[in-house]
DNA sequence: CGTAACCTTGATTAAGATCAATTCTCGTGG
DNA sequence: CCACGAGAATTGATCTTAATCAAGGTTACG
């Protein structure tokens, strides 16, 4: 791994080579297993996280000690940029703590940490950060009101908004074939139900021949009707 | 009115009077009665607004055609920047919508459309505002974090969160008095429910000796298990 | 005053959580 | 190679919360 990795990461494309070089030598990497927590919520803040393989699930704890996930992260994209632009003088006071609590979902998972005393220094020099920056909060925000709005709807309609996301995200050819790449658990907590409604989803889908599930392989016989279910 | 309003808005503090001047001298007034609507989620982007009198509810149509309120905006906040930063050439194409319905929700609301194509301007001269609009995208996701957070309670907890919340933000004067600024059905829809629950779980706080309420005026006689309620 | 919007109350229903067993799957060690 | 055990997934019965449906009652304001 070098600095190339962070050429990847929309914020750092307007860097040149000595610029990232720079940030790489002074970030902190991490490599973690399956389960391995990066950080709890209650932790004071040191700066934001980048994805280079694997991936990162990012959830809150709910009252009865269950997860309740928000997004999942993967390689070239970051996580827990927020704090960083709340009151810069709190930062450095270790006054801040993260948003959210973040979990490897894979084995072999490796982030790099960005310390946020010397990522404020390159925002106060360059302006195209701050610019590329802006847009990757957007985009967050984009994503939390995404989130929102599908909480309004009920399990069967997130289930199969999730189904036909996979579905696009995932190769693009025209054969309805998705493979779930986290555990049942984990998407349940996703789509904010339990195991047992997840399961109990996915069986009516199949009941109704609208998918084929074979373990983690989900094949959708019936995309319309899916999709009149996805979208409301 | 006139360009000092603008100085009140944090995003604006960094400018001087030229440049104040300069931003309202293009921008657009617009007076609202209540219930109008200052635009709809489908509606083409045309740039963020800054509220100056009134107060305005963002909110969502869910799948039924009942709205879901995220947030209200007061005096010198602002509301739909994030548009704004997702890629400028959409923006000027007319490619991009509203992230949300805005009605106002007093009679003699006030507000200013500050125009995509000049503030981008303005942010690409004055790095300064840049910084600030990330300290105010911040903010945004900080709310809606705390928004989901807050879903995964019930009623209840909501409330009681809400009237502790309500509490400090009017006055901190140790009486426990709130004025419910807003109508119930519209706290009703901020807390992600129906009127008749919110009655209902209004009633159940009396009863339990929690609160009294007078119509709009709501007095907290145990804060203690108030507050017991609210956080879990 | 009168009427429309706002609010409350009661009875019923439905979605999904909870509780309680099983069954399935897969990696590990004998 | 098989047997074991633990975690993952499924299934059924029951319970809870809040939505829905249906009246009434209150308030505010022209």
């Amino acid at each position: 791994m070098d600095s190339s990795v962070l050429r990847n990461v929309s914020m750092f494309s307007v860097l040149n080579d000595k610029e990232l070089s720079k940030i790489y030598s002074f970030s902190t990497p991490k490599s973690l297993d399956k389960g391995e927590m990066v950080f709890f919520e209650t932790e004071p803040y040191l700066g934001f996280y980048v994805v280079v393989e694997g991936c990162i699930k990012i959830f809150k704890i709910k009252g009865d000690g269950r997860e309740q996930i928000i997004h999942f992260v993967h390689p070239y994209g970051t996580f827990a940029e927020v704090p960083m632009f709340e009151q810069y003088e709190k930062i450095l006071n270790d006054q801040f703590t993260y948003p959210a609590n973040a979990m490897a979902t894979e084995k072999d998972t490796k982030v790099l940490l960005i310390r946020s005393g010397l990522f404020y220094e390159l925002l106060r020099k360059n302006h195209e950060i701050s610019l590329k920056m802006l847009g990757a909060l957007s985009k967050r925000l984009r994503h939390l009101n995404n989130y929102i709005e599908t909480r309004m709807k009920d399990i069967p309609h997130r289930l199969a908004e999730f189904l036909v996301q996979e579905c696009r995200r995932s190769g693009g050819s025209d054969i309805h074939k998705v493979e779930i790449e986290i555990t049942k658990h984990d998407l349940a907590s996703y789509l904010g139900t339990i195991d047992e409604t997840l399961s109990r989803t996915f069986k009516k889908f199949q009941d109704d021949g609208l998918i084929q599930m074979k373990g983690k392989f989900v094949t959708i016989t019936d995309i319309k009707k899916l999709l009149r279910i996805a979208e409301e």
